[in-house]
DNA sequence: CGCGGAGACCTTTTT
DNA sequence: GGTCTCCGCG
């Protein structure tokens, strides 16, 4: 899906007609020349379209020698825009190479990461086994014993908040985590220490993927120069949400020609909890003052009313780049705000306006700030046997049996990954933290090779019981390293068949009470795998491209309702939207600013209101036709069994009455 | 040392 | 609901 497109034909289009596709707005974008290029538009504007259009153009024109650069945020956009740029182009003889920054990031370090001390099979390391590097780190200096020391979910999203602003965890700590200050050398330790861990496990987290790749190209002048050459053009989509270190790598490879064009909407930032760095396109001009700006301002989605309402919303931001957006469509029906007693009640009304609108499901959605929004809502969907997608809560990829299964590819691809090797191991019953700990030192001092695996020397010191599932382990382990060596490489789909035709399964089915169910994932997941020709490749997709729902699961149920955070719903559009749960404190997200370490993302207090603000804009401009907003009178209160009365969110509050309707 | 059970605690958003 | 922690048994 997100391959490197490399094509070698002369190329051409297929009939693009800019003409008549595109309007005067966008056809200023389309036909710009090259430098720097900043595009403000609007929801709905038809933006990432424009942007495709633009590559049309360039390829059209024969961008000479080759090469466009196409980045975009999140894996679904980057999918969505290279199958239409797949649809509107032969592409041949220019490469475009369109992903995600880190999926980018990862084809160009698979190259020269011997450059920087690390061997080409490393692994990309999530979130989850980031934390682990940090526990260990901090048992290992004892900070546990320090009861109130931050969670290492805390601390690896200090670390990971200084390496998207390129600045010191000093500056992250003193700005974002005051309360936080006498911790920062401790942090400084732990980040050194986990920066040495990761060289010797040969692994990757995803900061790893950016930082490494601008120090490559800052540092290696002969790099740089070549991929500056390769992409002779850079887009840049969803340009509101990058981080510093993402438009520094841009700034970097654009340095060369200047060819870079930026296209976003400051009014959906909705990433600054993960670094997302606003003053990128607040400040595009300064940082190039001869950019030209177009703004797409004309709305193609939604009616009238819908924007009004989420025009009247955003005016209540104070950073902005001011624009009015205007739409093509008429007035439409009035937004309608709906009161209802309790989260019950707040389901069955979604519920029941879902059977009687006159639309397709497909046509309708329902998006909220939480995952655990959705809970009464999909119990009352399935009451009703409505059918339903969720979008949202545990990625497929990231359930804890298709890590498992994983992890023995993962060791064998990489030795030196301690983690996946200590996650295989255990499950075998018998071994639990101390034997995977001791084999794993013996392991390390043999210079990570598996036949040391199988001899007397290494099953010394274990129990019977744990010796004989070692052997289990040895086995497998060895099977699937040695039969990839003649070959060039094993598929990974038979990898993956091989561990479940081993002792693996029987241990599985004893462990796991939802066993089927489990199984049929990973012959999902081995289904999925057939398109990959390198372990390689297959883990750094899993790594990078965390499907929500599971692969292959959109043939399943033709016609449905979608579920979904509003984060994910980002660039969607359905005609009719729901938006339940609007309650202070649910949404806008109310932390208690208290000094537990538990969180505190934002920088201030006014800052996390409008970036929820902006996400209640992003929520409101999906929907087409009709857009309920929903609230709760009444929320079970923890710790007693009363109820609490809560008062509607203050983005309903501060919304002028001719904005909407309401309902009981 | 492994492992299962019981209970506490917490749940924002994602590459 | 899911994960983390503590405890006692084999």
């Amino acid at each position: 899906m997100y391959r490197e497109y490399l094509f070698k034909e002369p190329c051409g289009s297929r009939g693009v007609d800019f003409e008549k596709e595109l309007n005067e707005e966008q056809r200023g974008v389309v036909f710009s020349k090259g430098g720097p290029c900043l595009v403000i538009a609007g929801a709905g504007s038809g933006k990432t379209r424009t942007l495709i259009y633009r590559v049309a153009k360039l390829v059209q024109d024969g961008v000479p020698p080759t090469g466009i650069l196409l980045v975009t945020f999140t894996n679904k956009a980057a999918r969505e825009m290279l199958s239409r740029v797949e649809s509107l182009l032969s592409l041949d003889g220019t490469d475009v190479w369109g992903g995600t920054f880190h999926h980018i990031a990862n084809l160009i370090l698979r190259r020269h990461i011997g450059l920087l001390g690390f061997k080409n099979n490393y692994t990309i390391l999530d979130e989850e086994d980031r934390a682990d590097l940090v526990s260990m780190a901090i048992t290992e200096f004892g900070l546990n014993e320090n009861k109130r020391f931050p969670k290492a979910a805390t601390v690896s999203t200090v670390l990971s908040l200084a390496a998207n602003l390129s600045v010191g965890i000093d500056r992250i700590i003193a700005d974002r985590f005051p309360y936080m200050a006498e911790l920062i050398d401790d942090f400084m330790l732990i980040d050194e220490q986990i920066a040495g861990r990761k060289l010797k496990l040969n692994a990757l987290d995803f900061d790893d993927l950016l930082v490494l790749l601008k120090r490559l190209l800052v540092e290696h002048e002969d790099v740089r120069a070549h991929y500056s050459r390769l992409f002779r053009h850079i887009l840049v989509d969803e340009y509101q949400d990058t981080s510093k270190l993402q438009a520094d790598v841009v700034d970097i490879v654009a340095g060369g020609h200047r060819n870079i064009m930026v296209v976003g909407d400051d009014a959906q930032s909705i990433y600054a909890f993960r670094g997302a760095h606003y003053e990128n396109i607040l400040g595009f001009t300064n940082r190039y003052p001869d950019a030209v700006v177009y703004k797409l301002q004309t709305n193609y989605r939604s009616t009238q009313s819908i924007l009004d309402l989420a025009n009247a919303s955003i005016m209540r931001n104070k950073k902005q780049y001011l624009k009015q957006l205007a739409a093509t469509r008429g007035t439409g029906d009035l937004p309608r705000i709906v009161r209802c007693a309790s989260t019950e009640e707040q389901a069955s009304f979604i519920a029941k306006h879902i059977l009687a609108e006159d639309v397709d499901l497909n046509e309708i959605a329902v998006l909220y700030r939480s995952h655990y929004h959705s809970m009464e809502i999909q119990m009352e969907l399935t009451r009703l046997g409505i059918p339903y997608e969720v979008r949202s809560g545990v990625r497929f990829f990231e359930q804890a049996h298709i890590k498992d299964i994983l992890s023995f590819l993962r060791f064998v691809n990489n030795t030196r990954d301690e983690l996946a090797f200590k996650r295989a191991l255990k499950l075998y019953p018998g071994i639990g933290m101390k034997t995977s700990a001791s084999l794993w030192e013996a392991f390390a001092k043999k210079d990570y090779s598996i036949p040391f695996l199988g001899t007397d020397g290494a099953a010394q010191g274990l129990s019977s019981r744990a010796r004989k599932t070692f052997r289990d382990f040895y086995n497998l382990v060895s099977l699937l390293s040695d039969t990839g060596a003649d070959t060039g490489g094993k598929l990974p789909s038979d990898m993956l068949l091989t561990i479940l035709k081993s002792e693996y399964e029987e241990y599985m089915r004893f462990a796991y009470a939802n066993f089927e169910s489990r199984l049929d994932d990973i012959r999902q997941l081995i289904n999925y795998s057939t398109r990959f020709k390198t372990t390689t490749e297959f883990l750094s997709e899993m790594a990078l491209v965390a499907t929500v729902v599971s692969p292959g699961a959109e043939e399943r149920e033709k016609e449905h309702v979608v579920l979904s955070s509003i984060h994910q719903a980002k660039g969607l559009e359905w005609k009719v939207v729901f938006i339940p749960w609007l309650v202070d404190g649910k949404f806008p997200v109310i932390r208690n600013g208290r000094n537990d370490g538990s969180d505190g993302i934002s920088e201030t207090e006014s800052d996390a209101i409008e970036e929820e603000r902006r996400l209640f804009y992003v929520a409101a401009t999906r929907a087409k036709d009709r857009l309920y907003l929903s609230y709760q009178e009444w929320l079970p209160d923890k710790g007693s069994h009363n109820t609490a009365i809560i008062k509607p969110s203050r983005f309903l509050r501060e919304l002028p009455s001719y904005a909407y309707e309401t309902q009981e």
